[in-house]
RNA sequence: GGGCGAGUGGCGGAACGGCAGACGCGCCGGCCUUAGGAGCCGGUGUCGCAAGACGUGCGAGUUCGAAUCUCGCCUCGCCCACCA
C-alpha cells in the first residue's frame, strides 16, 4: 500500500541519460547477473551466439541479443538459476587480413576490437554474466581445443587424408563445403569463386553422425533449420548394383541408384571421368578421346560450374557392361555430370526415367526404353517420365512386369541380392568436414610429424601449442607458420628425434563447436570443462542466433556434442533443447543495412539520443523477432513516448478520492486488465513474441494514464497495476523499470523480484460481449454474464431487432452457440 | 529444377477455425501555448450523407462460420542445386 503525500512540484520528465549509466554500474558491482554454480534452484542456460569481434557492435547484434536477454531476465525473476554468458569468437580471417592490409598484428586488432565491443555491449544493459567470458584466441581456451582435437584424433574422428577440396584463391585457404555458397560457388567470407584442389587435409568424420543428425525428435528447432540440415545431409535410400564388364581383369562397375525398379531400362552406363575403372576399361581405339575428355574435365571443372550452359558432354570409352537383369550389352560412357564424390561415382543410365540421362541419350543418340508407366494416362512424348505417384507399374520388365513400381524397388533389389549382384544401400550428400586452414590466426593443430613415427599428437603436458606472434602474414597458400623455423622444428614425442609441427590451424567453427561447454566452468584447469559443472548446466535451454549458420555452426555444434558424448565427456545428446533464429533488421529503405547504401543505424548514437531502454524496446517492437523488419526512424519516437508515459503513470498520485459506483467499476477494470496482462506478457516472452508483449504493456500503460486522468492514481488498485507493469517491463526496459521501482520506494533490485502472478479470480470476466451472427455475418452484440443460460442467450439473440431484420420473418434453421464466444443464426438456404 | 517461408489499411504489424485491422507510426480535427518539430484529447480499412455494402494476392473447395484448413495458380524472400 502506498500513501505518498502528493508533492505538487514540477513533474520530472523521463530522462534516461540521468540514470541508465548509474544502474548498469550498480548491477555490475553487485554481480546481479552472475550465475552461481551449485544453486539449488532449477537452472536455465540461456544463450545467444557469441559475436565475431569485427570491432563494432551493430544494430543487428542488439536485435539478436536483446531477445534472449529478455527471456533470461524473466527466467531469473521466475526463480530460475540463470546462466546467460557472453564471449568472443576471437580467431578468424578478418584479423589476419587487417594485419596484411594495415600492418596491425591480428592479436592486437582482435583485443582492441573486443575491448570496444565489451564497452558497447555494456551499453545495451543486457544481463550477461561477464565473469564467465570466453575468448577463443586465448591460449587458455585453445589449449583445451587442442586437447579435444587429440581426443578426436585418437578416436578416429579427426584424420588426415587426400581429398578434392574447395579452395578460395583470394584468401588462399581451403573451405569446408558448408562454407561455399550459391550456384556460382563463392567463398562465404570474401565472395570469390572457389576452385577445386586435391590436397592432403585434416577432416572431422561428421558423416559418422549423418543419421543421428537427421533426428530432431528431442529438440525444438525452427522448421527451416531442420529442413536445411536435412537437405544438406541428403540421405538417399536405394541400391548398389554391380554391372559386370566384358574385361576379365576388371572388377564390375558398382552403381548407386534410388530407382532399382527401372533397371530394365538401363541402356548405358556413365562413369565420372575421375572413376578409377576408366583407365582399365578404355579401349585403345578410344584412349585418345577419353584422355582428352578426362584432362578437360579436370581442367575445366571450375569454368563448367560457373557456366549456366548445362549442355551434356561425354565420350564413349569403347567398352561394354552387362545389364544384370536383361543380360544386354550396354555401352560405357564417361561424362562430367556424374560426380566422383557422390554414390559410387558411376550410374546406370535410365534415360526413359531420368531427365539428365534422357538429355544425354538424346544428344548422343542412345536407346531410350520405358519400363515404368502410369496405370492411367500416357507416357510423355518427348521427355523422361520420372513421376513417383502410387499408380505406376512396371512394363517390359521380365517377371516384374505389371508390378507396382513402389513394390518393385524392394523386389528387384532382393532379386539382385540373391544373385550377389546388389544390395540395399544408403548414400548421403554430406561429406566430412574439412577442419584445417592454411592460415595463421587460428588454433594450431597439435600434431607433429616424425620421419620415423609419422603423425604424433602433441603430449598433453606440452599443450597449448602456442601460436607464435612474430610471423610473416603475407598469404602464400601455405600457412605462415611454415616460414617460422622456431615453431616448425620440434622433436618427436616418441623418439625425441627431429620432427616438424603441423602448420595448419583449425577452422574457426571448431572454436564455436564447444564454447558453450567452456562457459560452464570457464576457469577450469584440469580439462576443457568440469564434468560436474557441465552436467549441472547442460543442455542449453534456449539458444538464439542467426539462421545463416544452419548448415555450418548449427550442424557442427550438434556433431561435436554427439562425438564428445561418445567419448564419454558429456552426458547430453544435443547441445540445445530449443533454438530460435532472429530475423534481420533492415534499413529504413527495406534493404539490408550496408555502408555503401548509407542506411546503417549505429546503436551508440541512438543510445545517446533515446537511451538504451528505448532502443531495446523499439527493436523488439519492430515486428516478430524471428522475422525482423525495416528500421523506422519515426517509430522509435513512438516507443520513446510510450516509456515517457510509463514514467508519468508511475509518479505518485494524489490522495484517493472516495470512489463512486463508476469509480469502483473503473478500478475493477484496471485490476482485471493488469492481471490479464500478466498472463499475456508471460506467454509472449516465453514464445519470443516480444512485439505483442510490448503492445500489451502499452495497453496497460494507456489504461493507467486514463485512470490517472479520472483521479484514481492514489488508489491501491492503481499502485498494484503500476507494480505489475514495472515488473513486466523490467526485462525489456531494465533501466527505467529499476529507476521507477526505486522511486516508488520498493526494494532493490526490481530484477531480483519475483515475477508477478495472475489472480484467476480477477482475470475472469464479469460480463461478456457476445457477437451475434446471421449466416456468419456480424449483425449485433449481446452483453451477458458468464452464467447466462444458452436458452436465454438464444432468446436474446433472436429478439434482437438487427437479427429480426436479417431473418426477414423466416424461422432460423439452426442456432450455433460457442459458449463465451459467439452466437451464429443459420437461415434456410434458398 | 527441388525444399522451406511469406503475401492483411498510407506504413510496421495484430488476430487458439468464431467481432479482421490489437499496438505503434503517419495523417486529420481540437485543447494548451507568444510559438510548436513539445504535451494532452478525439478521429482515421474502402465506398456511401446515411441505412448499409464491400473488404486479408488470384480461383475453387471444406465448414453454420475461413486471413487462418485443403487443392490449383500468381508474386516475393531464403536455402539447395547435373546428388543418380
Amino acid at each position: 500500500m502506498t500513501s505518498e503525500t502528493p508533492t505538487r512540484t514540477r513533474p520530472e520528465r523521463y530522462d534516461p541519460s540521468s540514470f541508465e549509466q548509474k544502474w548498469r554500474e550498480r548491477w555490475e558491482a553487485d554481480q546481479l547477473y552472475v550465475a552461481r554454480d551449485d544453486d539449488p534452484r532449477p537452472k536455465k542456460y540461456d544463450l545467444t551466439m557469441y559475436p565475431y569481434p569485427s570491432g563494432d557492435l551493430h544494430i543487428g547484434h542488439w536485435y539478436a541479443m536483446t531477445g534472449p536477454d529478455i527471456v533470461a531476465r524473466m527466467h531469473r525473476m521466475q526463480g530460475f538459476n540463470v546462466m546467460f554468458p557472453m564471449g568472443f569468437d576471437g580467431f578468424g580471417l578478418p584479423a589476419e587480413n587487417a594485419a596484411i592490409d594495415r600492418g596491425i598484428h591480428p592479436a592486437k586488432w582482435t583485443v582492441a576490437n573486443i575491448d570496444n565491443m565489451r564497452r558497447q555491449m555494456r551499453l545495451m544493459g543486457a544481463s550477461f554474466d561477464w565473469t564467465r567470458e570466453v575468448v577463443t584466441c586465448d591460449p587458455d581456451y585453445y589449449r583445451w581445443q587442442q586437447w579435444l582435437f587429440i581426443r578426436l584424433y585418437q578416436a578416429g574422428l579427426a584424420y588426415k587424408a587426400m581429398g578434392a577440396v574447395d579452395w578460395c584463391p583470394k584468401d588462399k585457404v581451403v573451405l569446408a563445403r558448408e562454407q561455399v555458397e550459391g550456384a556460382d560457388r563463392r567463398c562465404w567470407r570474401c565472395g570469390t569463386p572457389v576452385e577445386k584442389r586435391d590436397l592432403e587435409q585434416w577432416w572431422f568424420r561428421i558423416t559418422n553422425y549423418s543419421d543421428e543428425l537427421l533426428d530432431f525428435s528431442s529438440v525444438d528447432y525452427p522448421e527451416p533449420i531442420k529442413a536445411m540440415q536435412t537437405n544438406w545431409i541428403g540421405r538417399s535410400e536405394g541400391a548398389e548394383i554391380d554391372f559386370p564388364t566384358e574385361i576379365d581383369v576388371a572388377e564390375p562397375i558398382r552403381v548407386f541408384t534410388t530407382r532399382p525398379d527401372t533397371i530394365f531400362g538401363a541402356t548405358f552406363m556413365v562413369l565420372a571421368p575421375e572413376h578409377p575403372l576408366v583407365s582399365v576399361l578404355t579401349t585403345d581405339e578410344h584412349k585418345a578421346d577419353v584422355d582428352a575428355y578426362v584432362a578437360r574435365a579436370r581442367r575445366e571443372t571450375e569454368i563448367e560450374r560457373l557456366s549456366t550452359d548445362r549442355e551434356k558432354t561425354g565420350v564413349f570409352i569403347g567398352a561394354h557392361a552387362v545389364n544384370p537383369m536383361t543380360q544386354e550389352r550396354i555401352p560405357i560412357w564417361i561424362a562430367d555430370y556424374v560426380l566422383p564424390g557422390y554414390g559410387t561415382g558411376a550410374i546406370m543410365a535410365v534415360p526413359a526415367h531420368d531427365e539428365r540421362d534422357y538429355e544425354f541419350a538424346r544428344k548422343f543418340d542412345l536407346p531410350i526404353r520405358y519400363v515404368v508407366a502410369p496405370t492411367s494416362g500416357e507416357l510423355p512424348d518427348d521427355a523422361a517420365f520420372v513421376g513417383h505417384s502410387a499408380d505406376e507399374v512396371l512394363i517390359d520388365s521380365g517377371e516384374f512386369t505389371g508390378m507396382p513400381a513402389a513394390e518393385a524397388i524392394g523386389a528387384i533389389t532382393r532379386a539382385l541380392e540373391d544373385r550377389h549382384l546388389g544390395q540395399f544401400a544408403v548414400t548421403y550428400r554430406q561429406r566430412d568436414w574439412v577442419a584445417g586452414r592454411q592460415r595463421y590466426w587460428g588454433a594450431p593443430i597439435p600434431i607433429v610429424y616424425c620421419d620415423e613415427h609419422g603423425a604424433q599428437p602433441v603430449p598433453d603436458d606440452q599443450l597449448p601449442v602456442v601460436l607464435p606472434t612474430d610471423v610473416d602474414f603475407a598469404p602464400t597458400g601455405v600457412s605462415p607458420l611454415q616460414s617460422h623455423a622456431e615453431f616448425l622444428h620440434t622433436t618427436c614425442p616418441v623418439c625425441g628425434g627431429p620432427a616438424r609441427r603441423e602448420t595448419d590451424t583449425m577452422d574457426t567453427f571448431v572454436d564455436s563447436s564447444w564454447y558453450f561447454l567452456r562457459y560452464c566452468s570457464p576457469n577450469y584447469e584440469d580439462g576443457p570443462w568440469d564434468p560436474a559443472k557441465a552436467a549441472e548446466w547442460m543442455p542449453i535451454d534456449l539458444y538464439g542466433g542467426g539462421a545463416e549458420h544452419a548448415v555450418m555452426h548449427l550442424l557442427y555444434f550438434r556433431f561435436f556434442t554427439k562425438a564428445l558424448r561418445d567419448l564419454g565427456m558429456v552426458t547430453v545428446d544435443e547441445p540445445t533443447l530449443k533454438l530460435r533464429n532472429q530475423g534481420q533488421v533492415l534499413g529504413a529503405d527495406h534493404n539490408r543495412m550496408s555502408k555503401s547504401r548509407g542506411n546503417v543505424q549505429a546503436p551508440d548514437e541512438l543510445v545517446e539520443r533515446y537511451g538504451a531502454d528505448t532502443v531495446r524496446a523499439f527493436l523488439m517492437f519492430i515486428g516478430p523477432w524471428d522475422q525482423g523488419g525495416p528500421w523506422n526512424p519515426t517509430g522509435i519516437e513512438g516507443v520513446h513516448r510510450w516509456l515517457g508515459r510509463v514514467w508519468g503513470a508511475a509518479q505518485p498520485g494524489s490522495a484517493p478520492v472516495p470512489a463512486d459506483a463508476e469509480g469502483r467499476e473503473l478500478l475493477r477494470a484496471l485490476r482485471r486488465l493488469a492481471h490479464v496482462t500478466i498472463g499475456e506478457v508471460t506467454d509472449d516472452y516465453e514464445g519470443m513474441r516480444f512485439n505483442t508483449a510490448i503492445a500489451h504493456l502499452m495497453e496497460l500503460t494507456n489504461a493507467l494514464v486514463r485512470e490517472r486522468e479520472a483521479g484514481m492514481a492514489g488508489t491501491d488498485a492503481y499502485a498494484e497495476a503500476v507494480d505489475i507493469l514495472l515488473r513486466l517491463l523490467a526485462p525489456v526496459a531494465p533501466h527505467v523499470a529499476e529507476e521507477l521501482w526505486e522511486r516508488r520506494g520498493k526494494p532493490y533490485s526490481i530484477h531480483a523480484q519475483s515475477w508477478p502472478e495472475a489472480d484467476p479470480a480477477l482475470t475472469a470476466a464479469e460480463t461478456i460481449e457476445l457477437p451475434v451472427q446471421v449466416d456468419g455475418k456480424l449483425r449485433d452484440r449481446l452483453v451477458v454474464t458468464p452464467d447466462t443460460s444458452a436458452a436465454e442467450i438464444e432468446r436474446m439473440a433472436l429478439d434482437s431487432e438487427h437479427v429480426q431484420r436479417y431473418l426477414a420473418g423466416r424461422a432460423p434453421m439452426r442456432v450455433i452457440q460457442i459458449p463465451g464466444k459467439l452466437v451464429n443464426i443459420v437461415t434456410p438456404r434458398d
